[in-house]
RNA sequence: AGCGGGUUGGAGUAGUCAGGUUAUCUCGUCGGGCUCAUAACCCGGAGACCGGUGGUUCAAAUCCACCACCCGCUACCA
């Protein structure tokens, strides 16, 4: 029997996920999950919300509110955005059963999570995988006299060496050189640079990964040939740096206490490090808790052991986990040195190979790299992002799963562009997949039928051995790149099927012969068709992993009753069983994307308008003068306004600029403002705005207006007369 | 600055760790076909001295050295 566990890295619960979260976490973890189920394997996946660590303290701050409202705040908007996504989070239970697995979206506040961690805690300091050492930390002190340890990135000061300011960490940015994260000049707090901050001493815990140096060697050494080059570069350079303890508590309020007697502990949180990596195995076993056991697992609450203990039987388990590039060492190094330490502490002996009864170590540590946004880097404070929840308001799931299915950063950074997206689900997902299926249903709803399916009179596998072995191919293809997580390669194989499935079509050429008499031209033809039906069946069963809903749309189109969840790929291409019929007229299965439509609610989203609602973030938005000088801004008359042509919210505006010359500009006043109340304004407009076709007509520049956000928008303009083409600054 | 990654026809991308026959696939483009279908689909063609220079080798996109540019991490974002 097959065991595989997926685990997703936990994303943060301080803000809402963007597209970057999704094309590299939450989307192969979903893919790979519905994957292993469709091959028949028993599959649990564990992932949550982490919660805990500085930052959700300072955006609590920021808010006003307790860090517990922040992350019960994005916990919900996340579980609900990754439902909406169509991932698996859904159903805890396998609808199989109990024993086939599920999947459990916890979160690390869980109380079972902590008694857990804090479990783990001890059972590592007994058995002298953790050290206490004395560490030198910045504190600020407050106006009040309270004090508050600060975590290094948050202290700037002077370096030492250079005397140049501006120095953080343990590295300065002028001179270069290395220094004691304490031992910079006139420190300052960050968040309050007002506070007087000194270094003082403070203990810590400490976990000695020198200890698993060794085992952890021999372990990377064995999962080269599975782990991406990313994974194998980002490793060896841990390991021949050599391991040093890290420390696994910390100076903060916010977190779960250190499960230790003694007053200065009470003060101390353990680090979210190490805490977040425990999820992995707390939420099996919460899962088992909650979920199995009371669904009637025969194993209980101890369900998770089929998951996470080596078996001394034939059972065979995988752990696979998917994470983006900066979480690699974490998964690669430090969880495994903890399920070592906890293996170890029971037998005595650290080892990277697993005896009956051990926590069993990774299979593959699946790391995909960035997915940026129009070439740049997702950005919660530049509010350069595509959030997952505006995303799913706006379009459509599959769409999304399917251009970042095709396009994952599997092993480079990828990009994300709106014409990119618009291009391959019109070409691609739309025009190969959704077309053909829409030609096969749409023909034969054609055909003359009493009772069920027309086709049943005309199919005849047995002559099409040659296009079903080539179609078995690509499923066989498909099935090998899922091994090895390579969705792209396994995505392209499935669509090959349509494309298949298209040549067939166009060969068989079924319109000719439908309204005809019988003939053996006409059979063959429909046999073809017929064909055709039969690989829509099986492009809904491979396709589900990557784009689940239209997949059930198709299937219940079709008119197949049982759970497409309970095919497996390898009997997709099915040809023995009688052909399903749906009497309901056959509806597209998409609807194609205007580029030009999505630009314009994009821009208007990205211009302020409703963008950044989650929070106002305000500090940190400087911009340079040189770059707010790039902006060419200047008065003009509006001479003429016209209705736009193609759309609903613009008008046509030409402007007077001076010297002459008249220049078109879209703008989005209408219902704001009637034509005539425009005509002779001057307005002030942007000049060097690079001009761009909205919805068909050339736009060269952008008259400023002021949005309240509240439905008020009202033309900026002079204040008198001015000459036509003045600069504006 | 240190560390890591990248650079392959117009765009995106596979292949690089274990060097070896015509360098993969998708989009775009060009020509032809089809006209059932969501301006779609099918067939075919053109287009790359694999970032640069040098080296190792019978043989280099692949290994080594140096250089250029881009990105990430270090420094709250996967």
């Amino acid at each position: 029997m097959s065991y595989v566990a997926i685990f997703m890295a936990w994303p943060y619960a301080n803000g809402p996920l963007h597209l970057g979260h999704v094309a590299g976490n939450c989307l192969p973890a979903d893919i790979q999950y519905r994957y292993e189920r469709a091959r028949g394997r028993r599959v649990l996946m564990c992932s949550g919300s982490d919660e805990h660590g500085t930052p959700i303290t300072l955006t609590a701050e920021q808010m006003g509110v307790e860090p517990q409202f922040v992350v019960d705040k994005y916990h919900e908007i996340n579980t609900k955005a990754l439902a909406d996504l169509g991932c698996s989070w859904v159903n805890p239970v396998d609808p199989r059963g109990p024993e086939f697995g599920g999947a459990l979206y916890n979160r690390t506040s869980d109380d079972l999570h902590k008694e857990m961690v804090k479990e783990i805690f001890l059972q590592l300091l007994e058995s002298g995988f953790l050290e206490s050492k004395t560490m030198q930390q910045y504190c600020s002190i407050n106006n009040d006299g309270s004090t508050k340890f600060l975590p290094d990135r948050y202290v700037e000061g002077e370096c030492p060496t250079c005397k140049s300011d501006g120095a953080r960490g343990d590295q300065c940015d002028n001179c270069g050189s290395t220094y004691e994260a304490h031992e910079l000049l006139n420190p300052r707090s960050k968040l309050s640079p007002d506070s007087i901050i000194e270094v003082r001493d403070t203990n810590h815990y400490f976990l000695r990964l020198g200890d698993f140096q060794e085992s952890l060697e021999r372990h990377s050494s064995e999962r080269q040939n599975v782990w991406k080059p990313n994974v194998r570069a980002m490793t060896k350079n841990w390991l021949d740096m050599g391991l040093r303890s890290r420390a696994v508590t910390r100076d903060i309020e916010w977190g779960i206490e250190i499960p230790l007697e003694g007053k200065d502990w009470k003060s101390k949180r353990v680090y979210v490090w190490f805490e977040a990596v425990q999820g992995y195995y707390t939420c099996a076993k919460i899962w088992a808790k909650r979920h199995a056991s009371k669904s009637g697992h025969p194993l209980g609450e101890k369900a998770w052991e089929k998951w996470w203990k080596k078996s001394d039987g034939r059972d065979n388990t995988r752990h696979i986990y998917f994470m983006g590039k900066d979480n690699i060492p974490f998964h690669t190094i430090i969880w495994p040195a903890i399920l070592m330490g906890l293996n170890a502490s029971n037998k005595g002996e650290i080892s990277h190979l697993s005896l009956p009864g051990d926590l069993i170590l990774e299979d593959n540590v699946s790391a995909n790299e960035y997915l940026l946004l129009q070439g740049g880097q997702f950005s919660k404070s530049r509010k350069h992002a595509v959030w997952l929840p505006s995303y799913l308001e706006r379009y459509d799931a599959d769409a999304l799963r399917y251009y970042l299915s095709i396009n994952m950063p599997e092993t480079h950074d990828a990009d994300f562009r709106w014409e990119e997206y618009v291009d391959r689900v019109n070409n691609e997902l739309i025009g190969t997949y959704g077309n053909f299926v829409h030609r096969v249903m749409t023909l034969t709803h054609r055909i003359d039928s009493k009772e069920g399916n027309p086709l049943q009179d005309f199919d005849n596998p047995s002559n099409q051995t040659h296009i079903i072995t080539e179609i078995n191919k690509h499923i066989d293809s498909a099935i090998s790149s899922m091994e090895k997580q390579r969705f792209k390669e396994a995505l392209r194989s499935i669509m090959g099927i349509a494309q298949i499935g298209n040549s067939v079509l166009q060969e068989a050429a079924p319109w000719k012969y439908i309204n005809q008499q019988d003939s053996k031209e006409r059979s063959a033809s429909l046999a073809s068709l017929s064909l055709s039906w039969r690989i829509c069946s099986c492009l809904a069963v491979c396709l589900r992993p990557f784009i689940p809903f239209s997949s059930d749309k198709l299937w219940k189109m079709l008119g197949n009753v049982n759970d497409i969840d309970l095919v497996l790929w390898e009997d997709s291409m099915d040809t023995s069983s009688d052909l399903s019929w749906n009497n309901e007229p056959p509806k597209p299965l998409f609807r194609r994307l205007d580029l030009e439509e999505i630009l314009e609610t994009e821009s208007s989203l990205s211009d302020g308008g409703g963008a950044g609602n989650e929070e106002k973030d305000i500090r940190g938005d400087y911009i340079e003068f040189e770059d707010f000088m790039k902006v060419d801004m200047r008065t003009g008359k509006i001479i003429s306004v016209d209705d736009h042509p193609n759309a609903d919210k613009l008008f046509v505006i030409k402007i007077d600029e001076g010297n002459d010359s008249i220049r078109t500009v879209c703008a989005g006043l209408k219902g704001h403002y009637k034509e005539s109340e425009l005509v002779g304004q001057n307005v002030v407009f942007v000049a060097n705005l690079e001009p761009r076709k909205l919805r068909g007509v050339m736009s060269e520049g952008m008259i400023l207006a002021a949005d309240d956000g509240e439905g008020g928008v009202k033309v900026l303009t002079t204040d008198g007369e001015i000459n036509t083409g003045s600069r504006v600054r």
